[in-house]
DNA sequence: CACGACATACAAAACGTTTTGCAAAGGGGC
DNA sequence: GCCCCTTTGCAAAACGTTTTGTATGTCGTG
């Protein structure tokens, strides 16, 4: 069964290969007469004809393909939704999206790039798993480009990010909203962006409550369970405890838990914890279920492909945009009133 | 800056593009000479030339890309792993895959692959995230397919998935090598074939050490956390309770610690503890860190796009394969001897 | 010295589309 | 009834490669 293409479908309808094209494509002006159309169109669906992309693509400089480019796909949990998100946003509109993986190494990268581009992509989103400035490789100099997760030092290009100052704030205003006026806060130690904006966020939500700020409250650790776990044992075995941890992410948040049970303290009656990423496979597995902050990679997905999309198809050069997602709180188990009150 | 193309190479070399083309590409019998092909190659070097491989495609019939469709990519962990494993074995032999998420829709399924074949690919990957029998989409009729944890049941096209038996097998043993005589088996209630090669595993393994199979022993649950914790709870609450407990997977292996934790038992101390899968972010995070079976996903994902590669590159037909691939114990800190020995 | 064989380079066709320019036919206004 | 305009269809060129067939010279051999 060899491939249908163009010409067969002439030859089955009687027409030419121009009617042809024209009768399948409604964007010309009326160039052929309905009834050809709707005869021509049968023709092609009775013999199952479908056109060679890398034909038109040829044809009409446009490949229909978008590059996504990221560092370490496969050893962070968030990957997934972020490239489900692009990877719906694109097939929606009609295009395919081509993954490479950089293993954040900047040569590969560099030849990745290459490699897409000879492939005649139409754009590429640049990719980080977490939240990043980043400078934008010179290879992507003239090729659309948006930002996923990161934002470009020039700020050149569009990009999306979530709200880190806003997701804090949600997370320590739950905190506070069931009573708590002693929150620890068990963040990390890393100079990324999250770092810094979720500072800002707890100090601000305990400013809008009241609270004054306690610096001996925050205690820093690597971002992993174990860092979380002695911190919270820090924390929680002070005569003067916290009602309540604020974690820098579920993982440390994981720790929590695990410095509580071992202290003796039940979740959430002697004490709450709230974390962020709602990361499914911990914040769903804890028991209780861990109240946490979402970070929204489907929905920055989406919009990356999106965006770059307008930007491709759009006529006029348009200015690059640089927006920040809301982070929505999601209530499992893990938050109550405090104690004594 | 316009695309460079080929003619500008020729152009700029002062030869026609015929030579710059046998030039380029030392396949064919020698065409050119050394000095003009040196000469070629420097200049088109300078120009910064990449062959547009829409061209190069229409002209070849060969996209130089691969198709991985696949259920649900980004609700698993496991998708990262096994999707590298293909990127990269299609990327180290030029090749690019597009991937797609049928969100386990099968019309939307079929859509897909249509896309991808209008794109011209030259193979499919057919992904499953977990271990299962599957029918063969008819629009893969004709197409170069390989199934990456899956079988297909007219076994008309390779595929490769876990070892179920052994990795059950390496699980239970390590627990037998540390002294164990009483061995709880937490499994899953899907009739999927995980369930019953793991099963077969478990037993196999007893029968290795020479102890008798005790079906008091084996308690069924859905396969997450809180299934786990409540078939935990139950096994480990008797007064004849296990020294030991073999989870279906970590996700379980975290119920069973938190049964654990309610019921006072340390892990290993009073109760060591196996699972399968190695979650990175479960069983690294647990406290004591999870002694695992690894689910091999980035050696499936490599091995499938291999297998497609040669399948298509090769002249001859080659006969379908089908393999299962080794699963490693993965020590970190849940096992032991058991307490009374 | 002449002829053939070989090395080297080029022109042209092909891959499967889309689109532009052109021609034929049909219809309406005068 | 003639002319012009509109509608409808076709032929051909173009997109950027690769490859086949052919032409030009050069060298070696008889």
């Amino acid at each position: 069964m060899a491939k249908v293409g163009i010409r067969d479908v002439a030859r089955a309808a009687q027409v030419s290969v121009t009617t042809v094209s024209h009768a399948l494509s409604d964007t010309q002006g009326s160039r052929v007469n309905a009834l050809t159309r709707e005869h021509v169109r049968a023709v092609a669906e009775d013999l199952g004809y479908a056109p060679n992309r890398l034909a038109s693509g040829l044809r009409n400089q446009r490949s229909y393909l978008l590059g996504l480019v990221s560092d370490e796909i496969a050893t962070t949990p968030f990957a997934g939704e972020m490239i489900l998100g692009a990877q719906d946003a694109a097939y929606e509109r009609g295009w395919l999206l081509m993954m490479l993986d950089t293993a954040s190494d900047r040569e590969l990268e560099k030849r990745q790039i290459s490699t897409l581009l000879q492939h005649q992509v139409d754009g590429i989103v640049y990719a980080k798993m977490y939240h990043q400035r980043v400078g934008l490789p010179a290879e992507l100099a003239g090729v659309p480009t948006v930002l996923l997760d990161a934002v470009s030092e020039d700020g050149i290009v569009s990009s999306v990010v979530p709200d880190e100052v806003e997701a804090a704030r949600a997370a320590v205003r739950a905190l506070i909203g069931a009573g708590h006026r002693s929150i620890g806060f068990i963040t990390n130690i890393d100079d990324i962006p999250a770092t810094h904006g979720r500072f800002r966020g707890y100090r601000e939500a305990l400013r809008e409550g009241g609270i004054e700020f306690d610096p001996a409250l925050v205690v820093e650790a690597v971002s992993e369970a174990h860092g979380g776990r002695t911190a919270a044992y820090q924390l929680l075995s002070r005569p003067e405890r916290p009602t309540a941890l604020f974690c820098f992410n579920d993982r440390m948040a994981m720790g929590a838990y695990q410095a509580a049970g071992s202290l003796g303290l039940k979740i959430p009656h002697d004490v709450s914890v709230v974390g962020i990423d709602n990361l499914e496979l911990i914040a769903g597995s804890l028991w209780p279920g861990l109240t946490t902050v979402a970070l929204p990679h489907y929905g920055m997905g989406r919009w990356a492909v999106t965006r770059l999309l307008d930007e491709i198809e759009g006529t006029e050069e348009a200015e690059p945009v640089h927006i920040m997602f809301d982070c929505p709180l999601i209530e499992r188990g893990s938050v109550a009133p405090p104690l004594q009150i």
